[in-house]
DNA sequence: AAAGTCGTTAACAATTTTATAATATTATAC
DNA sequence: GTATAATATTATAAAATTGTTAACGACTTT
């Protein structure tokens, strides 16, 4: 490496959760994600039904609000797929709606939606029970590492990328999530071995590169970084 | 056991959640607890803020419904009182209020309640909510598991798929039951043997195989995943 | 008593996972 | 640049895990 003054700006990642809006006008999803932002959210948005289908997929936010009338799928329509996926069940939604009748309110919770807001709603108080949702869901441990659009799932024991699950075998996916569970932080050789393998177990030691091999293979991302003579770190360099 | 005929009368336990209902207008009181009731919740009663800290200690319910406008005591501070408790700190509360102003519901959202709810409100639209609530937060208690066109019912020991009974043996039904209570999560081999069939009991290897196996026969959709050197999980993947 | 169900086990087949060996490639120090 | 050590890659063999079938005893029902 070249001699030199290195100066190192760390960038702060925004560490809120995902937040996926959905409303076909423009104000409304300008509002909300000023306000979310401003709330340490990261935002991300969505015009119909269709697009937020995509957005979702792609960005696995970690609450959707879904505006009920829309073009290209209505939010309930959205609310429906998404619920009887998989990868979808333990997302946060909420129902925006300018209908204040009482048979969609009901049927949007009954639809699995998780608060059924009616329109017209300060950012105030839709900040507020957006934080009340979260507060009362994450009260527990998360199974759950996420790091960019990947997503490690230990009660599920599968691996997301933009939606698309990955199936690791059972020593990958050990592998895959010591390292996940310290980003940048390199992993020894030996210390892989005893959390992976175990302390007395020996195993040769062409064992692990060829593990990292798989898992580079399958997960088809740059986010496992060799260091030679020392270890491996996780690192998402792409994706 | 003596001869005769025996005719079983099976009562409905009241098997759902206990919830507490604080308002000091009687009608409200009544209203809520008849329908509460009716969709078989258990539910206690308390005229005031004190009344409803004291049952709250002495009944444990699960949900709290709070009127924010009582003598001794408001909503507000019997909440406030409560999430400072360590006992009382997941228990769910729900604040009922006739104010509509947009400072007490930012409030009350922030001292802790789980949502927020302007008077007057129809019972069927708070009973879609309370049940909203209690669907993210106690999921798997349920006595019947919908997913998709399967239908478990844990009360009635019956599977339907379609519209068909399926009927399952007593280990196999309660095999599917435990899987089927969290879709997607992973069970590992020595929960399932713990869950059915006992922390003591040893079996053979093959017997959660065998098992697995004739749910699968005879539902004969693919609904249970194999994860190796795991364990099982329930999943629709067709049907 | 006969027929049927249920839970379990044993035996073996089928499959997947894991480890290793052999070889190629890369990074680093000299 | 070259030598050297470390890692990547590939194929293959070994090991582990699960799937499947059949059979047995304990019970229940007919």
């Amino acid at each position: 490496m070249e001699r030199g003054i290195y100066i190192c700006i760390t960038v702060m990642e925004p560490k809120g959760k995902k937040i996926l809006i959905a409303d076909d006008e423009p104000d409304i999803l300008e509002i909300l994600e000023y306000n979310l932002t401003a709330e340490g959210y990261t935002v991300f948005k969505a015009k119909d039904g269709d697009e937020a289908l995509i957005q979702a997929k792609q960005q696995q936010p970690d609450l959707i609000i879904l505006d009920v009338m829309m073009p290209r799928k209505t939010g309930m329509e959205v609310c429906q797929i998404l619920r009887s996926q998989p990868g979808f069940s333990n997302t946060l939604i909420i129902m925006l709606t300018a209908l204040s009748d009482e048979t969609s309110h009901v049927k949007g919770l009954e639809m699995g939606a998780d608060d059924y807001v009616n329109k017209p709603i300060s950012p105030k108080v839709l900040i507020s029970r957006v934080n009340a949702l979260f507060r009362r869901t994450f009260r527990g441990d998360e199974t759950v590492i996420k790091l960019g659009d990947l997503q490690i799932d230990k009660e599920q024991f599968i691996v997301r990328y933009k939606g698309d699950d990955i199936i690791l075998a059972k020593k990958e996916f050990e592998l895959l999530a010591l390292l996940a569970s310290k980003p940048g932080r390199v992993f020894l050789r030996h210390e892989i071995l005893s959390q992976v393998w175990g302390a007395d177990v020996i195993v040769g030691d062409r064992t692990i590169d060829v593990h990292i091999r798989k898992i580079r293979q399958k997960l088809n991302i740059d986010c496992i970084t060799t260091v030679k003579g020392v270890g491996y770190k996780f690192e998402m360099t792409a994706g």
